[in-house]
DNA sequence: TATGAATGAGCTTTCATTCAT
DNA sequence: AATGAATGAAAGCTCATTCAT
């Protein structure tokens, strides 16, 4: 028992470095030896705890998965006694949020969607990587929670829309990544057309996507 | 003068055959023998018309805004008798449009906004590439052009949203850049609750962001 | 003394298992991961009972010295009753047997022979290994069992051979060596020149081996 | 033309190189860093050249069954007038001479054996070296020269044995084999029963393989 | 005794870029 | 203008061996 949880702790140290290591330029110019500098081991012991760079990656898109999900699970948890309007409004504040504070996460969730659209998974030879299958086990949780959601919210009559919940999410969700997409837009544009009130634009999107929810 | 249009036919050449090896996999996984096999040059020439690897990817970036642009130009010249809620309806459309037809485009735009942002232009040596600065001369048309349609439309009274016009276009182009992004989704799930109708989720999106110039 | 024995029983074992591993694909290409799982102890343990995986290898060349060494004894044990002729011969099936059945160690003697040869026991460090040790202790065993059972043979008259013992046993073992070497060409040949009856090739090795005794 | 002349030349430089490297201490010890060095070129120059390692390998092999056929050819072209039974001989003696001169070329052609009967020229991906395409254009030839010399010496009456010619060959070059493989020990033996006249055991083999010509 | 963990020192191979012609 | 040839500088991964417990 003892063993399992020093090994968790080192992978833990490993996927941690990784973290620091891979986002700032991308997974590609990622080096195995910094990944084993940042974390103060030796690049061959990296190989002890994951079978390639890319499992590691895998590793890390799956704590993308679970920051996520144990986000939405704890708002729901903690607005048990509101309506399902409001726990999905804090839902997509929650989201923003995640995009915003674990930004490579955010990054790492869309990066692992083009990799299923691409069918680069069995390019790579990934199909055997547990972190794979774990992702697999739960990559459809963060819709499926929230659609749950939205449904109870039409159950308890908070949410008057007739749009299918899942269309509400995908739409919401699809303005809030392209929002935290863009946002680089609105700080760095120089010229005076460019310059854009970020709070407020976001304050905007907010708004549309509280819209959805109401029909209107 | 006949030089000038020989080296411009090698140059279109090159980017053509670069553009079909760089997206499949992206820049990183590209190899710079693939783009010489692609357009049946030695790879000594890329570098006789290009002075690296992301001077190509630059020169392709380039092309990208390009096309954006003389889209909206089209637009626009297009519905000149419109007003200014019709021709700005068509805009949004006519983004869908490309970056569902140029998906590889859409994504060198990101790609090089994420660049913006991480500052990663200077870390890469690229102030130099005469693409870059060609870049750097047209990056902020898309924007202003579509917000000169939005505020042409509220000046004939086509447009009634008080929001301003930057922020309606970076809303909606979140909305549908996010759409695009996550448009994968939908077809990838397999469960009956990841199913959507792509279609009809398109039709919201749009009807979402048309509302936005209606200040509903 | 149970724990010696204790401890035989375990070199025994990671010995079966890297035959099993060593052989098929050579020494060089086998690894220590392989050996420890072929005989489920872990690879550290593997350094508890041998030195090294050169060493590994002397402990089976070893192994094939005395499987060869005790085929031959118990040869001329059960043929106590014939003349030397006849042991002779049996010892000479009893070869290509061996390097039928054991063509593993067939293999590990001519490696063995090889290093030799190129001094590489010396080169690789491996005069302090015990098993090299133990095998210069028998290594010429083979050869002076059937040179003596040759004289035998001679002195009972039932070898009529002129030729130096040593000669005919070293010409015998190199056309059956070779046979068993070459015989795979017998069998992979396809086109109908390559066609070989095995059995009768091997038929004729032997009766010319036979000769060799009887100085036609 | 000149360019192609000019690769030809690096190619063999490589390969000497490569042969130097390989066979003192065998394929798998040798490094591609020291073939570099031993031909004056950089590591990533001998990959310009050939594909891979084993590529370099099996160009190697290639040659030696190259220098074997060579041979024979010669000794049938310098004896044209004499009778079957001569050339073959000079045949015996030239393999001799060939595993004794080149006998690293001659282990390299049993190394490619064992490849074949292993099934490892697929393990290894060298199906689609063009040097094992080539070896395979030519590695049934050694065998059907000298079969057809024996055949004509049969034919011109020289040859008086019964036996199928490619039985006589092959027994003759499994003696041959065994024997250059054996004759280390003639070497390296020093207790007294291990002295053997190497010139006397060569002979003794020689006048065995003759005897198989004449069905004695 | 036994082993999970750790690693130094390599390994083959790759690739953007440059040079010589 | 064009290219075959050359290469420096990695990169990901491996493996026999050792250490700590």
């Amino acid at each position: 028992m003892k063993q399992t949880v020093k090994r968790q702790l080192k992978e833990k140290a490993i996927l941690d470095a990784a973290e620091k290591v891979f986002f700032p330029g991308g997974y590609e110019r990622a080096k195995m030896d910094e990944v084993a500098d940042a974390c103060g081991m030796s690049k061959a012991s990296l190989y002890f705890y994951f079978k390639s760079k890319e499992d590691i990656y895998m590793a890390i898109t799956y704590r993308a998965f679970q920051v996520l999900i144990d986000i939405y699970y704890q708002i729901i948890e903690q607005n048990r006694e509101s309506n399902g309007l409001e726990r999905v409004k804090k839902i997509f504040d929650g989201y923003a949020t995640f995009s915003e504070e674990h930004y490579h996460y955010h990054e790492a969730l869309f990066y692992y969607m083009a990799m299923l659209r691409n069918g680069e998974i069995e390019d790579r030879g990934l199909q055997n990587s547990i972190y794979y299958k774990k992702i697999q086990g739960i990559q459809n949780l963060p819709i499926k929670i929230v659609v749950a959601e939205i449904d109870a919210g039409k159950e308890d009559g908070s949410i008057t829309s007739k749009k299918p919940s899942l269309l509400i999410y995908l739409t919401s969700w699809a303005m809030i990544a392209g929002f935290v997409k863009l946002s680089v837009f609105g700080g760095v544009g120089k010229s005076s057309i460019n310059y854009l009130n970020l709070a407020e634009w976001k304050e905007s999107i907010f708004t549309t996507a509280y819209n959805l929810l109401e029909d209107k």
